[in-house]
DNA sequence: CAAGAATGTCATTGC
DNA sequence: GTGCAATGACATTCT
C-alpha cells in the first residue's frame, strides 16, 4: 500500500506539474479532504462559470465520512482520476488564468511530530470547521486506525498572478509587432536611402556602365502606373543591388497576417474559442477559427496527457463504481427513514413562521461564500450529532430554533441526507477558493467548536444565517438540503417528489428551491458572461486603435517611399531623353516624350498623351447627336 | 441617508 | 409537455 501510494502520490504531482506549466489549474486538496464542491468554477479564465455537481455524483464523501476510511489510498486514486476527468473536461486550456496548483507531498517522518494537527500549511486562511471537530470518538479512532502514518495534505500554492501574465503576455504580444513594424520603417527607409543614393548618381558624371545597368532596371517600371511602384520597388532594387533583406510588402503582409489573425500570438484570441468551449455560447468571432490552428496545439498536448495517464486509472473502473453505487444507494435510504410521525409533525407547523419566511430577507443562498457552501463541510457534520449542532451551536435564528421542528430532531437524526448547516454569509462572493479553506478530516479536538480562536477569521459558524430556502425548507420539514436539492438530477429529484409521500405544499416548496437554485446559478453565469463580453469587447477596441495608429504610420512611410521613386524616376526620364536626339538633332523635349518599358524589357519613347478629357466629353457628346439622329 | 454595486428572484424565451 | 439554460427586469441587501 504503502508503495500505491507513492506512486499516486508522485503521479499526481507530476500531473499537477504538467497541467501548471500549460495554465490549468489544479486542486487536488478540495478532493483529497474528501469534500465535494457544488458550485465548482470549472475555468479560471475570463468566462469560467460555475458549475452544480449533481451530488448523486459525489463519491468519496457520504455523512461526513470517507467513503473509504480504511483504505485512504482509494482518496488518492479517486482524485487523480477525478483530477484527470476534470481535465478532460475542461476540453483546452486557459491561458490568461490565475495558476493555483495544489501540491501533495508525503509529509516525512519528522513531521509527523504534528501530524495530529491541522497540518494545511495554509491554516492561516482556513478556520477551523466547528463540525469537523464533532467527530466521535469512534470516527477520530476509526481514521486513525485506517490513516495511513499520517499523511498531511498540504498545500503549495503557486501562485502566478494574471497581471504578471498579462504582463508577458502583451510582452510577447507586442514585441513582434513592434520589431516588425520597426523592420518595416527601417528597411522602407532603407529604401529610401538606396533611393537618394540613385538620385545621386545621374546627377554626377556622364553615364557608366553602372548607371546603365541601373537605369534599366527602372527602365521596366511604367512610369505612369505609380501606383504598383511599391510592389515593384523592392524586386527591382534587389536587381540595383541595393540591400533590401526584406521588401516592405512582405513584411506589411506579415503584418497585416500577424493582426488580422491575431491568435497567432496573441493569446486572448484563444478565447473566444474557449468561451463557445465553456459556455455553449453561439457568439461568433472571426478570429476564433483562425486562433484555431494554434488552440489546437495545447488542447492535443492536453488530450494526449490526460489520454495518456488515463490509462493508469482505467483498472480500477469497475472498483469505484461499485463504490459509488453502493453510496448512491446509501444516499436514498435516508428517505425510507422518513416516517409518519414525521409526516405528522408537519401539521403542527406555525403558519405564522411560514408567511414569514415569505418575506425577503435577502440571505443568498448556500452558494454564497465567503461563507463556503462547504457542502462538505455540511457532510461532515456526523449525522448522529448533525442536530444537536444545527439547532444549538451553529446559532440558528431565533425563528428557527422556535419552530416545532424540535420535535422531530430525533427523527431527523436518523436520515444521513439531512443537511440543514450549510454555511450562509453574506458575502455574496463566490470564490471557489472559499471552498478550499477546509480543515481536514482529521482534527483531533472535539471541544473546540464552542470557542471561536478569533474573531478576525470572519463570520463564525454561529453567525451564519439560512438562506429563506433553507428556512422554508426547515421549516416544512424537507429531509433535503438547498444544494441537494437543486443539485440531484430531475430524474431523482422527480422521484423524490412522487414517490415519498410529500404534501403538495412540500412539493411546492421542492420544486420552487429547486427552480431559485438554478436560476440563482444561470444568473450568475450569465452576469459573468456579461462581463467577460464587456472586458473582451474593451481589449478588442484597444487592439484595434493601436493597430490603426500602426496601419496609419506604415501608409505615411510608404506615401514617402513612393513620392522618392516617383521624382527619380522623373528625373532619370529626363536625363534619358536629355542624351536622345530626335530627327533634327535636337534633344527630347521631357514634357511632350516619355520612356514606356515593354513586356519583353524594350523601352520605347512615346509621346505624351494628355488627357483626352476633352476628347471623352467630346466622344460622349457626339453619340449623344448619334443617338438624337437615330 | 443616498448611490451604486452585488445578488436574488421572477418572467419570458428558446432549445 | 417538461426541464432547463439564458437573460432582462425588478427587488433587496450591502458597501
Amino acid at each position: 500500500m504503502q508503495v500505491a501510494k507513492k506512486y499516486f502520490t508522485e503521479g499526481l504531482i507530476q500531473l499537477t506539474i504538467l497541467l501548471s506549466l500549460i495554465g490549468v489549474r489544479v486542486d487536488i486538496d478540495s478532493y483529497l479532504s474528501g469534500y465535494y464542491s457544488p458550485l465548482i468554477e470549472i475555468n479560471l479564465g475570463p468566462s469560467s462559470a460555475y458549475t452544480q455537481t449533481p451530488f448523486h455524483n459525489l463519491r468519496d464523501t457520504l455523512g461526513g465520512y470517507t467513503v473509504h476510511p480504511k483504505c485512504p489510498e482509494l482518496d488518492y486514486f479517486f482524485a487523480s482520476r477525478r483530477l484527470l476527468e476534470e481535465v478532460r473536461t475542461l476540453g483546452s486550456p486557459r491561458f490568461p488564468t490565475q495558476l493555483n496548483a495544489w501540491l501533495v507531498h508525503q509529509v516525512s517522518p519528522v513531521d509527523k511530530s504534528d501530524g495530529g494537527q491541522p497540518s494545511t500549511s495554509s491554516s492561516e486562511d482556513t478556520e477551523p470547521d466547528p463540525e469537523s471537530y464533532q467527530a466521535s470518538d469512534d470516527r477520530n479512532q476509526e481514521l486513525q486506525r485506517s490513516s495511513p502514518p499520517e499523511p498531511c495534505v498540504s498545500r503549495v500554492i503557486t501562485e502566478e498572478d494574471e497581471e504578471d501574465d498579462d504582463v508577458v503576455k502583451e510582452e510577447e504580444e507586442s514585441a513582434p509587432v513592434t520589431q516588425l513594424a520597426l523592420s518595416s520603417t527601417l528597411e522602407q527607409e532603407c529604401v529610401l536611402d538606396g533611393i537618394a543614393a540613385l538620385s545621386e548618381s545621374p546627377r554626377g558624371p556622364p553615364p557608366t556602365t553602372d548607371f546603365d545597368q541601373h537605369w534599366s532596371s527602372f527602365l521596366s517600371m511604367p512610369v505612369a502606373n505609380l501606383d504598383d511602384l511599391d510592389s515593384l520597388v523592392t524586386e527591382r532594387l534587389s536587381d540595383l543591388d541595393i540591400d533590401s533583406s526584406s521588401d516592405i510588402n512582405l513584411d506589411a503582409a506579415l503584418l497585416d497576417a500577424m493582426v488580422t489573425s491575431g491568435g497567432a500570438y496573441d493569446g486572448r484570441q484563444h478565447r473566444p474559442l474557449f468561451r463557445q468551449e465553456s459556455t455553449g455560447s453561439t457568439r461568433s468571432d472571426a478570429s476564433a477559427g483562425m486562433a484555431l490552428g494554434l488552440a489546437a496545439l495545447p488542447f492535443a498536448s492536453v488530450c494526449s496527457l490526460s489520454g495518456g495517464t488515463s490509462l493508469q486509472s482505467a483498472p480500477g473502473d469497475c472498483l469505484d463504481e461499485a463504490v459509488f453505487d453502493q453510496i448512491n444507494q446509501l444516499g436514498l435510504e435516508g428517505l425510507e427513514n422518513m416516517d409518519s410521525p414525521l409526516m405528522d409533525s408537519l401539521g403542527s407547523i406555525n403558519p405564522d413562521i411560514l408567511e414569514d419566511l415569505d418575506s425577503d430577507s435577502g440571505l443568498s443562498l448556500e452558494s454564497s461564500s465567503g461563507g463556503p457552501v462547504s457542502p462538505g463541510s455540511s457532510e461532515m457534520s456526523s449525522s448522529s450529532s448533525s442536530c444537536e449542532d444545527e439547532c444549538g451551536a451553529t446559532g440558528y435564528s431565533s425563528e428557527v430554533d422556535s419552530l416545532p421542528f424540535k420535535g422531530v430532531l430525533d427523527r431527523a437524526t436518523m436520515w444521513p441526507r439531512v443537511d440543514l448547516s450549510e454555511r450562509v454569509w453574506h458575502d455574496h462572493s463566490y470564490s471557489s477558493s472559499a471552498f478550499l479553506n477546509l480543515p481536514p478530516v482529521t482534527l483531533p479536538h472535539k471541544g473546540i467548536k464552542e470557542e471561536p480562536s478569533s474573531e478576525d477569521e470572519g463570520p463564525t459558524f454561529g453567525q451564519r444565517e439560512l438562506s429563506r430556502d433553507e428556512l422554508r425548507a426547515r421549516a416544512m420539514c424537507i429531509p433535503f438540503s438547498v444544494l441537494q436539492i437543486v443539485n440531484m438530477p430531475v430524474e431523482e429529484f422527480l422521484e423524490i417528489v412522487d414517490g415519498h409521500g410529500f404534501s403538495p405544499e412540500q412539493v411546492t416548496l421542492l420544486r420552487d428551491i429547486r427552480r431559485r437554485g438554478k436560476n440563482k446559478l444561470a444568473a450568475q453565469n450569465c452576469r459573468k458572461r456579461k462581463l467577460d463580453a464587456i472586458t473582451g469587447l474593451q481589449e478588442e477596441v484597444d487592439r484595434l486603435h493601436a493597430q490603426r495608429d500602426r496601419l496609419l504610420r506604415e501608409k505615411q512611410i510608404t506615401a514617402k517611399t513612393m513620392g522618392a521613386v516617383g521624382q527619380q524616376i522623373q528625373q532619370l526620364t529626363r536625363d534619358v531623353l536629355a542624351r536622345l536626339r530626335d530627327d533634327s538633332g535636337r534633344p527630347l523635349n521631357p514634357d511632350r516624350f516619355t520612356l514606356q518599358c515593354g513586356a519583353n524589357g524594350r523601352v520605347v519613347v512615346q509621346p505624351v498623351r494628355r488627357p483626352a478629357v476633352s476628347t471623352s466629353s467630346s466622344n460622349k457628346t457626339d453619340k449623344r447627336k448619334k443617338g438624337k439622329k437615330q
